[in-house]
DNA sequence: AATGAATGAGAGTTCATTCAT
DNA sequence: AATGAATGAACTCTCATTCAT
């Protein structure tokens, strides 16, 4: 029961680097948004949470719709610059390729899963959103083509089999993947054998017999 | 002495069968989820809609809550009875069940496209919802369970491979079903090709050719 | 979180004695006034109480405010009805009367303590409701009246000393009482205390030294 | 998206020192809870009445109940700091000292009604409300302490008689103050005759000649 | 650049009361 | 006499945003 109206002792207006401030709102949003979502994203909260007054970040993001578009770009640079592997390092053969699509989900999964939270609460406002869905767009587009290239070198090498549907199967390894962001796999182990089949059977059969 | 509550005029009041304007309450929260999701939800708009007074939607269901509780129930209703092909109708065969899984989806995103942005936004909120988490693990419970059973009975039949780990299988039609739901297809075409392939890998090799 | 509005399996018209229920209302909202004032009052509350419909009790009390009046008829009933001594019962002697003052006092306090917090919530009600206002007034004059009596009597038979004030006295009598009524004493041992050093005033010399 | 919010027109805004709006605002309240108890305590019309938005006034005050919070230590500061005596000035003889306490009664029923009114009020919601009840314990405490302290003095004196019962007599002397407060006395002459007859009682008996 | 006071526009909920049955 | 559906009018509180400093 605060009976007093809390001051601080003086309006220290501390000035900090303008760039440094702006991350630091934005990074708050993106755990905000990662734990509440949107219904719960408040600007106040994430002004508190930064320590500045939310006056203030309205000087930085105008409006809050301004904030979420920030957020967004966020988004897509944690998913490109966080990965399981080394982003620099290519995939020695083809097949890590595309394990690699599961590697990297299993690991935002168990050490960024802010990250697919604030990614699926992007998903599902993308329908109603054009800005965002302009967004999730490229996200997953991104996502495809990177399997679909690893698909077609494959398929090229030969290690995958010859008569291999490659937007199909793209399609499939895309929405395994999904599946498991997005909580349609009970457990990891449930994607991983999911995972397993599915390679045993675009794999040239040469090597399905080892799998 | 508060609350002295003067009337200025009254409307006429039409009493309808309660269970009717419940159901029509509910349905006009649905379509509002469906267009607005859960942050366009509003009780007074909803009264609005179905021409009540708000104070009689609380009559209702007396917390907003309650009424996305029934909702929940409404959409578990909804996705049972209204399908593609009728309810009661036995699949011939196990392809034919197969093919239904999509074929439901694809009916549901034609003619009912209402479901499913429902179901989306029910599946956007379980992460902070138990209870929305409890039905959405049910009806993802019971759609796996429908997949799965069918497969049994198809490799039993000896349609399917006989080496196909039927549980991986299972988890493959759901995410690529549920994919198709959560906009990772593109289009319909994409969703059918995929459809297509999976079914071409788990079909026994006899039949695996003429696919 | 019920979902489901409770139906009443029939809808049983019980169909009492009006005056036994009429008692049985007056009595619930006596007993809620006493436990939450009247700022907790709720007419809903109370029919439900009863066990009635909520329309049922503006059928025997049109409005709120009727039933308050009835509230404030039944509380003047209740404080002459029940007392420590029979009511019928006279006063041996006049100290005795004045004693009785205090002893009603207490023993509405220890045996009927709602009585005393409705009769609070009224007198703090008074000042801004005439009709209350009334009925204080009303009860608060008997009381006094009864004292005075009792004084002019004492002061006849010369057990009081002659040089008594008696109005004077009468208010400090009844303001004493009241005090305890409205917690101004912490303990009934301070209200006696006060009482008995009263008391010890009011007598006559020859009685003084005794006390 | 919701609370797209679209700005008609603004007014002007005026902005005042908090301490002196806040002061505006307790007033403001304070007089309403005088004229219309707390059931009439509205926050929209203390707003209105102070010209601001209903939205400031919880700027100031986060809840109904810190506002009440405030009002009740509002009350207590004027209790304290408005009476028929400057405050400072010591009253020369004990007796003055016991006659003050009720000029100051007398001078609030006068001059600050409206003290007196939301002290009956604070009164009347101590029994259903902690916070409440610990100022009232604690103004009442307050008042029976400067009584009684003034007829410890007075009994040291010799102006007192010797047999008197220090905490029997302050309980009276504030029972009766608080009496003429809640309206039991009906007229201030009849508070001031109870207090003369309580005086006569108290003081020694040379004195007592005189009064 | 930064603040805190101030604002408009709701949002959900409450409640005495009334109407149709 | 009794019910349950229905209502109007508030009420407290929230929140993105803006203004003055």
């Amino acid at each position: 029961m605060p009976r007093v109206i809390e001051r601080k002792d003086t309006n220290r207006r501390i000035r900090l680097n303008p760039e440094v401030r702006r991350k630091m709102i934005l990074e708050a949003a993106f755990k905000a948004i990662a734990d509440d979502g949107f219904e719960g994203l408040r600007t106040r909260d994430i002004a508190a949470k930064v320590g500045i007054n939310c006056a203030t970040l309205h000087h930085y993001f105008p409006t809050k719709e301004d904030l979420i578009a920030s957020v967004a770009d966020h988004l897509e640079w944690r998913l490109r610059s966080e990965k399981a592997q080394p982003v620099a390092r290519k995939a020695s053969s083809v097949l890590d390729a595309l394990d690699r699509q599961f590697e990297d989900v299993l690991f935002y999964h168990l050490e960024r899963p802010d990250i697919l939270a604030v990614y699926r609460e992007f998903v599902a406002r993308a329908p109603r959103d054009q800005a965002i869905s302009a967004l999730v767009e490229r996200l997953h587009g991104g996502w495809r083509a990177g399997i679909l290239d690893a698909l077609k070198r494959g398929k090229k090498d030969g290690l995958l089999r010859a008569d291999l549907d490659l937007d199909a199967a793209a399609g499939l390894v895309l929405s395994t993947a999904w599946g498991f962001v997005s909580k349609i796999f009970a457990s990891r182990k449930d994607l991983i054998a999911a995972a397993r089949q599915l390679n045993s059977w675009m794999i040239a059969v040469s090597d399905h017999r080892k799998s």
